[in-house]
DNA sequence: TGTCGGTATGACTGGGTGGTCACATAAGGG
DNA sequence: CCCTTATGTGACCACCCAGTCATACCGACA
């Protein structure tokens, strides 16, 4: 957590700063990151931002945490669709990639988070998992108690083929990903591979 | 490519130094892993490693390379299974899971491969997409053609969704997986989630 | 005016990196 | 025995890094 100092600063400066942070974090995964960058692109000391922030590992979790938020806010909206959760599954894409298109920076942010294999990160890496994993095993509940999902499924292999295939989609995002392809992946997830008689 | 130099070595040695340079891909991503520690590691000294190979590059595509490989003759005799397209898909995944605990380290550098995001690599990791989509493709193409697969589907959204399933499956295979939760992601993926009639 | 807490600073430390190069060694052929 | 060619070597170079610290600055209050 930053320290108080951080936010005594008058907010274009911590705005200044939280920007060249984003830029850098989006760029390289935490480990390659400069913190000697971040101070150079936004014209303060390297002493200073030890005056705000414990570390490179605090100012990082600071701005990824940061850049969920505004990605919560923005995707949030999805699971207000209840009871149709194909439905909800296809806003929840379909919103996810609207922010890589409005907010690119925070967008490489939150997904470069995922492939960090330091030690460091690995306990915040599993709690976000759960944090995510809630809403969707929630509405999955309702749709197999609702009779609309497949019942013969395992739910925690569905939250694991989900997240896997919505992963490999948001990396994908920078690539462009009309919404014609998004809504035949969730076909595939819908339907099956197999034939229906 | 290795230096002429390199392949001219006593076999032993240059195991010991494809062993050495293996150990450290396994544990870094291309970026953050030393050169300075592979030499140390095998008791050569760093100019010799100038000997062998251009750079680093060089160095760590050809053992990328040698670990892509062996994957590939372990993994290969699923396609053998032609006809039915989800035994072949399971004994694929099957397979490489059994490389994985056969040879965790070769393992692990094939997968930390695929989130460098180096500029350097994009070439080489398209290359490799590419060539193991083929396969696929060839399989999946004929499933379609026989009736087995759900027609309406569009093959390149298969092909995206088995593949990211399959490197998240990878992924976790360090965290054990045992052919139960196997079968399960595959009946997410064979089924569909949508309750049949 | 003095002084005191909070803040800003950037030279510096100690440690790491990939890559180089002048030199050493060894093996053959004349 | 020398000369050439192929290898081996590790000190060294230039660069980058996170983090520290003595010093300076600044506004407020006495």
């Amino acid at each position: 957590m930053p320290k108080q100092t951080f936010f005594n600063l008058e907010p274009e400066k911590r705005q200044g700063i939280i920007a060249a942070a984003v830029r850098e974090f989006a760029e390289h995964p935490f480990e390659q990151a400069s913190l000697t960058k971040i101070v150079e692109s936004c014209g303060i000391a390297k002493g200073s931002m030890y005056q705000y922030f414990e570390d490179k590992l605090d100012l990082y979790l600071y701005i990824v945490d940061l850049a969920y938020e505004q990605k919560k806010a923005y995707v949030g909206r999805a699971f207000s669709l209840e009871g149709d959760i194909f439905a909800v599954l296809s806003e929840y894409y379909r919103l996810s990639y609207q922010f890589a298109l409005d907010h690119p920076l925070l967008h490489q942010v939150a997904n470069k988070f995922w492939d960090s294999r330091s030690e460091a990160l690995r306990a915040e890496l599993e709690k976000g998992r759960l944090s995510r994993s809630r809403d969707f095993a929630r509405v999955l509940a309702e749709a197999m108690a609702a009779g609309k999902v497949n019942p013969q499924l395992d739910p925690e292999a569905v939250f694991f083929v989900y997240h896997a295939v919505g992963k490999e989609l948001i990396d994908h995002f920078h690539q462009g990903c009309n919404d014609e392809f998004l809504q035949q992946v969730l076909d595939v997830l819908k339907y099956g591979l197999q034939a229906r008689d």
